[in-house]
RNA sequence: UGGGAUGUCGCCAAGUCGGCAAGGCACGGGACUUUGACUCCCGCAUCCGCAGGUUCGAGUCCUGCCAUCCCAGCCA
């Protein structure tokens, strides 16, 4: 990943630098294993690992598995292959419940302090006692226990002598302050749970805003660059990392979110559709996942790329999906090996050429690119054409196939339509053409102008398959089975997948790998999918001016 | 209605000490074209949430409004 342009962030780093106030740059990615990666974790990703890399600082992954009731080892693993997929491989890889001794410690040494204390007060009273937003809270009738005490109930907090729920502790600040986050947050809960990586170890568990300070300042951390939703909770961070008596004081620094047109980038949703068999599993190709995105075809320099091109900034944004879109287009355009596939194939006669008789035809193997070198296709009497390159009915600037009419058979002849043979329902059985000899390699001698080309197989030679075409990105189906309470829901299309099974391909195409990715010649590009050998998922259609009658 | 943040072209997003609005996507027009793709030209905010003020001059400073987002989990 190259790192050329700059943002505010950097700007704020740059002048912590120019200040003395770090001489280096450590920064950190820190997901909670609940789930999997999104296409919004890309761009954390992407702002966290980059900006180390610009300052020649380091980058750790932290999973940050604080909460035992929603984290398992799938999500683990499976984040660690996402993050490494997207290119930006992590330095050192720590887990935030490998720290719990340590915030242990430090809960301890607050209560000594006097700066944090064990509450009896339960769920809904302590809500009941915090306030509103526009009234202050009331202190907990438990917030002046002595430190004996608090640190009595603490250790047995620890020990397992109380239920869930029963206690928790809190850091003393201010039941007053406009800043909720700081009306003495909760910063123990106990939690009789057994965690994912820690086992039974632990029936007290840390809360977010007391452990994530701990952690970025245990490992280091200079820059603790997370989305804006947490810059209310940045004067309760500062505390804690005030009064822990770790040396390191990270600095957290807020960008907003990724948001993305159509798409639900709600893990809580994305689990939900998962778990309700509403979608294929986390790498149906029609999520917001990284490992969707990557079935689906997409490579991880187009989604960096998407992610620098959106920016970084402040400002609440929804980025069209057509930059996404463009960011793949542009790469595979490049890189894209092109192919012939019919997806909705109609028959072609070529009544003037000889039965038996095949020829080949170079094709470019990418027109982009030089060096891809080219490949011979087989002509014969007998063809498929695109369905939609023929028209019985013209309308007006259609420069496709047409009876009475000429196109040019990509790399080939030009043919002309002489007549339609219907079946007996009156749909297209086959095209009876004749081809132009003489335009094998030239344009007609006669000067006159084929304005269209489309693509075409050798019905001898072309092998069936399927493809699975995605209207556009993330959009699902089924909208009727869903809820109308479900937040998703508006985000979903009825028509977002339509399978075609009875497509041809190029001969060449039956030995393509899973993940290999083309160009299907008019098309749009596509990528052999990993679950249904035999079959190609549409990453993306080519811009189609046709649709706009230009 | 308390606090915090944000508001520059349809969507993102640059805009140093105030000096007279980058770029990308999308879109429109044209050239080229054996992918109506690609590529290449051209066009696309006299205006910066609104209203005042300061100034020779303001998107950039001041004042006051307005709008949107976030916060009342023993989630992260």
């Amino acid at each position: 990943m190259e790192q050329t342009n700059t943002n505010f962030i950097h700007e704020i780093i740059d002048e912590d630098l120019a200040s003395g106030a770090v001489d280096h740059v450590h920064t950190r990615f820190p997901p909670e294993p609940n789930g999997y990666l999104h296409i919004g974790s890309a761009k954390a990703i992407w702002i966290n690992h980059s900006t180390a890399r610009k300052y020649g600082g380091e980058f750790n992954l932290r999973y940050d598995d604080t909460n035992p009731v929603k984290e398992n080892d799938e999500f683990v693993r499976a984040i660690y292959e996402d993050i490494c997929w997207l290119g930006a491989k992590p330095d050192h890889v720590f887990y935030g419940s490998d720290y719990f001794g340590i915030c242990y410690e430090q809960a301890v040494k607050l209560i000594k302090k006097g700066l944090a204390y064990v509450c009896d007060l339960s769920a809904d009273e302590m809500r009941e006692y915090r306030g509103t937003l526009t009234e202050p809270g009331r202190e907990s009738p438990y917030r002046n226990r002595s430190v004996e005490e608090n640190l009595d109930l603490f250790e047995r907090m620890k020990n397992g002598e109380f239920p869930d729920g029963s206690r928790t502790l809190r850091a003393k600040i201010d039941m007053a302050s406009p800043n909720i986050n700081l009306r003495d947050p909760a910063i123990y809960r106990i939690l009789h749970k057994t965690h994912h990586r820690q086992g039974d170890k632990w029936c007290i568990y840390p809360l977010y805003d007391f452990a994530h300070p701990i952690q970025d300042a245990v490992e280091g951390i200079t820059h603790s660059l997370c989305s804006i939703e947490f810059e209310n909770h940045r004067p309760l961070y500062d505390w804690v990392v005030e009064h822990m008596d770790i040396p390191n004081k990270p600095k957290q620094r807020e960008f907003a979110r990724l948001n993305v047109t159509y798409t639900v980038m709600s893990k809580r949703y994305l689990r939900d559709m998962v778990e309700s068999g509403l979608v294929d599993g986390w790498d149906d190709p029609r999520m917001p996942t990284l490992c969707g995105l990557r079935r689906r075809g997409y490579t991880p320099e187009s989604i960096i790329e998407f992610v620098k091109r959106a920016g970084v900034s402040k400002a609440y944004s929804v980025v069209d999906a057509g930059l996404l879109e463009y960011c793949i287009r542009e790469e595979l355009n490049r890189t894209a090996p092109r192919r012939i596939a019919v997806l909705d194939p109609i028959k072609v006669e070529i009544t003037n050429y000889p039965d038996g008789k095949t020829e080949y035809f170079t094709q470019n193997n990418n027109t982009e690119d030089p060096n891809a070198g080219t490949r011979e296709v087989p002509f014969t009497k007998n063809l498929y054409i695109e369905r939609e390159d023929f028209a019985l009915d013209p309308p007006p600037k259609f420069f496709r196939l047409k009876k009475g009419g000429e196109v040019r058979l990509m790399g080939a002849y030009i043919i002309r339509c002489d007549d339609v043979v219907l079946n007996e329902n009156g749909e297209i059985e086959r095209l009876l053409c004749s081809a132009d000899l003489e335009t094998r390699n030239n344009n007609p001698a006669d000067g006159r102008k084929i304005k269209g080309t489309i693509h075409w197989l050798s019905a001898e030679t072309a092998v069936r398959g399927a493809a699975r075409l995605y209207d556009r990105l993330f959009t699902l189906e089924n909208v009727a089975d869903i809820p109308e309470d479900k937040g998703y829901r508006d985000y979903l299309n009825p028509n977002s997948l339509k399978v075609c099974e009875n497509c041809f391909f190029e001969p060449s195409l039956a030995s393509a790998k899973p993940g290999d990715r083309f160009q299907f010649v008019r098309l749009g590009y596509f990528c052999a999918d990993t679950k249904y050998p035999g079959s190609f998922n549409r990453i993306v259609t080519l811009r189609d001016s046709y649709a706009k009658g230009k």
